[in-house]
DNA sequence: TTGACAAATGACTAATTGGTCATTAGTATA
DNA sequence: TATACTAATGACCAATTAGTCATTTGTCAA
């Protein structure tokens, strides 16, 4: 287990600097002074370590997003806390942004085009969600586009954080985004993406998460784990998957629990979205 | 000259289907149903034809655009058909742009970066000059700002062409941007990107056309031509580079002259640049 | 100290890579 | 027909690749 994390940060190192087919086995090896043998231990292939990494990066991310668009406070400051977020991200993790979100076009493994892509959408789903939070029934018919034209937003100013080491400042990045998209959904008459298209997009590649998964993902952070509240939590939580005797409200503070792991963001994310809470 | 066309199109077909470095020499030669050694005998290295096609495919987008944006002659209409000239593209060259714009994937190689992003630079000036247009010194303090909002609109939207074979009504598309933008544009207040930021991220890669460079490009159009009026402008124009006798009217009409040609886009677009018309 | 088991090694394989070059085929001129 | 030339070939090379497995090392309890 702790194995896998050092081949993990040191073959995205390397990623990052050379990119993704360029970079063997040999030497991630060597730059984790483990053997060739020891890396098979840990991965059964080259393609499953970059799947994980996949995994774990993007689910970061979009873990991230989700959390600040359903628990900010104050309705008014929704827009620019989640342009922040976003960019905040973006400055922190501007590599494996740089390697995961752009590579999607150009990868040949469609298997691979379908997990980023899977993430993708998961990440349209939080901003449609938000949309609807802030301009609830108003905007029924421009909510999909509104939605376009953010994610529009993000890539081209993330292109800032990417490339090019400038001393951004986020608050006035998000504060000018947030103008950007209020404008927009107050005066936008002629949207092009309807709920059909938006439909058509989505669809193919949805995901379902099943319960097995689910246990066997918890499984996972119980094990990395000593005894601890956070630990308990889980467990209860597991349980919960196989029998859901508590309430709500309870399941929910269990997750909260939890929230403040880094390995964790991901499972409540998909916890609050097994429990529908 | 005619063998390298057929490599460069196989290797496409190739490039789009497997991706960039996972595509070997053999396989391109196979496809094109000739040896290894006649590969070699077109391109000096592998990294050659990455390069060569690189030029080709962003050549002929970033000049399209170009041309769209100074020709059209009522202002009512720059930023519909320029939308709708940026989006026929993708539509029709899908494939090279999801391999070519997505820029990062090929990180590894600096030179290749480099390329692609004196590309991406043209592209820019090309709309910031049309921003200028339209709207003239009224916006000057939020143009460029502008200028990023409607390249985060085409990435966003372009995605709808790159990844997913829909009945898209481009014209529809078009004017629904047009409208976003006009929006944005009469009631922005806050914009991000200042001239200074601007000229940062344009800066470091700037490319210059120098005169050795440009006869040659030259040379090669007249070489690929037959005796007619398109090869005898280009004659003249070359001429025109060594000694300027003509006015800038007959020139522009002499570039006129060989616009159409497919081959003949880009020359024409450098040489607007190089005689300032 | 011994024995049992898991963790880790790195020499090895078989396949593939980009690139070369002595050789051959094809063509035009004399 | 003979000569001179270029265009094209494909066997070959050294280097590198992902992945394997017989062997060694480390770590326990008995």
């Amino acid at each position: 287990m702790m194995k896998k994390q050092l081949i993990m940060e040191k073959a995205f190192e390397l990623f990052s600097e050379q990119g993704f087919e360029a970079t063997s086995v040999q030497q991630i090896t060597e730059r984790c002074g483990i053997s060739k043998g020891a890396f098979y231990l840990s991965f059964k292939t080259k393609d499953e370590l970059i799947f994980s990494m996949i995994d774990h990066h993007m689910q970061q991310f979009v873990a991230d997003i989700d959390l600040v668009v359903r628990n900010v406070v104050n309705k008014q400051d929704l827009l620019v806390e989640f342009y922040k977020s976003i960019f905040k991200n973006f400055k922190k993790h501007s590599k494996s942004a740089r390697i995961f979100m752009k590579e999607q076009g150009l990868t040949a493994n469609k298997e691979l085009f379908k997990k980023v892509n899977s993430y993708e959408i998961m990440m349209t789903q939080s901003i449609l969600s938000m949309v609807e939070e802030l301009y609830g029934v108003k905007l029924q018919d421009i909510k999909y586009d509104l939605v376009y034209c953010i994610k529009g937003f993000v890539r081209s100013y993330s292109e800032l954080f990417m490339f090019y080491d400038l001393p951004i400042h986020v608050d006035e990045l998000a504060s000018s985004l947030a103008e950007k998209t209020n404008i927009l959904a107050q005066n936008m008459t002629n949207p092009f993406i309807t709920k059909e298209l938006a439909q058509i997009v989505e669809s193919p590649f949805d995901q379902e998460i099943s319960t097995d998964k689910l246990k066997e993902l918890l499984d996972q952070n119980i094990q990395g784990l000593e005894e601890s509240i956070e630990r308990e939590s889980l467990v209860l939580l597991k349980e919960q998957i196989e029998q859901q005797t508590l309430s709500k409200t309870i399941i929910k503070g269990l997750i909260e629990n939890i929230r403040h792991l880094t390995d964790c963001k991901w499972t409540a994310y998909v916890l609050i979205k097994y429990f529908e809470l």
